[in-house]
DNA sequence: CCGATTTGACCCGC
DNA sequence: GCGGGTCAAATCGG
């Protein structure tokens, strides 16, 4: 249904995007011209921040859900559902954290949560094929709480980033299991990360994976969940491996900080409003491979004075970022990783997947050796 | 030992 | 009261 409307309105998004994408690069360019006037640069970055508002409205305004599949080396195929700017995910659930509660008062705090940016992504595996990436998403979750939701098969996990306490980054997020496709699944990210996290800011060695993070341990013991959170693994690697297509909120207003390192130097002062932090972030990944979201974290101890608005292979296979999603958590993710790693080093890696109706196809050469550079 | 996970209890909005 | 979301003590595990 609304497939021309959605087709048609894909065409302007990526029109926009590609624009973002040329006035980021022009950005670039004159951030790393000294003599580049600073007008010049406050006007590019406007520019920058106009596209993504037309981008946001395009999002906003369609009820059509971006799907994106990719296909990888290994030939398995992901698709990915979002809705951007979903504020439905659950009626009522909010993001709770005591740690607003003991501070604010509770209307406060609640207003606070809701204002959190929520999006939803569905995810769906083809099981039995090769899974291969980096596992690097970027971002530690914590797992904080399972339950039971009425009416589902599968308990629902919740997840919050590892350094909520240590830099109060509020970014959470939700697994469940689809009733009655084990493969697929459904992850509700709430908040932005603040944090800047140490593990995405330094650049991952020359592996092309990354760390088994430690919180991919789970609950083996039990049957059930460990059978779901196979599963969800199996996700977290598409995710965090082949599928780079990150669909990240489209949010424009992100009542968060902006976190240290971004994709604005500091000397753009003029940027002071979030929301274009992130939009730049979007063209960062929009306008090279039509990859919604992007991990925040080009660091600057990484750019330099370069901000890395250009995607190179290597980043998309890096930057797992706020869709490291399914960090479901579970020995055999190990495993799992481990022939996903191993995948990985393949040098190329063909995608193919569609944003809203349109197909697009790429093929990366991978080397392992330019990561961030 | 310390950080992550598990899991029953608790809180809160509807 | 119900159900979803979070807390926090117990436990696990590197």
């Amino acid at each position: 249904m609304e497939q021309a409307y959605q087709q048609f309105e894909t065409r302007d998004l990526i029109n926009e995007v590609r624009q973002g994408k040329e006035l980021a690069k022009q950005l670039q360019i004159h951030l790393n011209a000294p003599t580049s006037a600073h007008e010049t640069r406050e006007y590019l970055a406007h520019k920058i921040i106009v596209s993504f508002d037309k981008i946001l409205n395009l999002l906003n305004c369609g009820t059509s859900i971006v799907t994106g599949y990719e296909r990888v080396a290994g030939g398995r195929e992901v698709r990915v559902t979002e809705s951007p700017n979903s504020f439905s995910g659950s009626p009522r659930s909010e993001d709770s954290d005591q740690d607003f509660r003991s501070s604010d008062s509770k209307s406060d705090a609640s207003r606070k949560r809701k204002a959190m940016p929520r999006w939803t992504k569905r995810v769906k595996i083809q099981p039995g094929t090769g899974i291969e990436g980096s596992l690097d998403d970027k971002y530690n979750w914590r797992k904080y709480g399972q339950k039971d939701i009425l009416g589902a098969k599968y308990p629902r996990g919740y997840y919050r980033c590892t350094h909520r306490h240590a830099q109060g980054c509020l970014a959470t997020k939700q697994v469940q299991r689809s009733d009655n496709d084990p493969t697929l699944f459904e992850i509700t990210y709430r908040g932005r990360h603040t944090c800047a996290d140490q593990s995405s800011t330094i650049p991952p060695p020359p592996s092309e994976r990354s760390d088994p993070s430690p919180s991919l341990t789970a609950n083996v013991h039990d049957p059930q969940l460990h059978n779901q959170q196979r599963s969800s693994q199996e996700v977290l690697l598409n995710f965090k491996t082949d599928l780079k297509v990150i669909t990240e909120d489209l949010d424009s207003h992100d009542p968060v900080h902006v976190p240290t390192s971004f994709y604005f130097p500091p000397t753009s002062n003029n940027i002071n409003n979030t929301s274009e932090n992130y939009s730049l972030s979007h063209l960062y990944m929009l306008g090279d491979h039509n990859n919604f979201g992007s991990p925040p974290f080009v660091s600057p101890a990484t750019s330099g004075s370069n901000y890395n608005l250009s995607v190179s292979p290597s980043h998309m296979s890096n930057f797992g970022g706020n869709f490291q999603a399914l960090q479901a958590s579970d020995n055999e993710l190990n495993e799992i990783i481990s022939v996903a790693n191993s995948a990985t080093n393949s040098p190329t890696v063909g995608l193919n997947y569609q944003f809203g109706g349109v197909e697009f196809n790429s093929s990366f050469t991978f080397d392992n050796s330019g990561f961030f550079s």
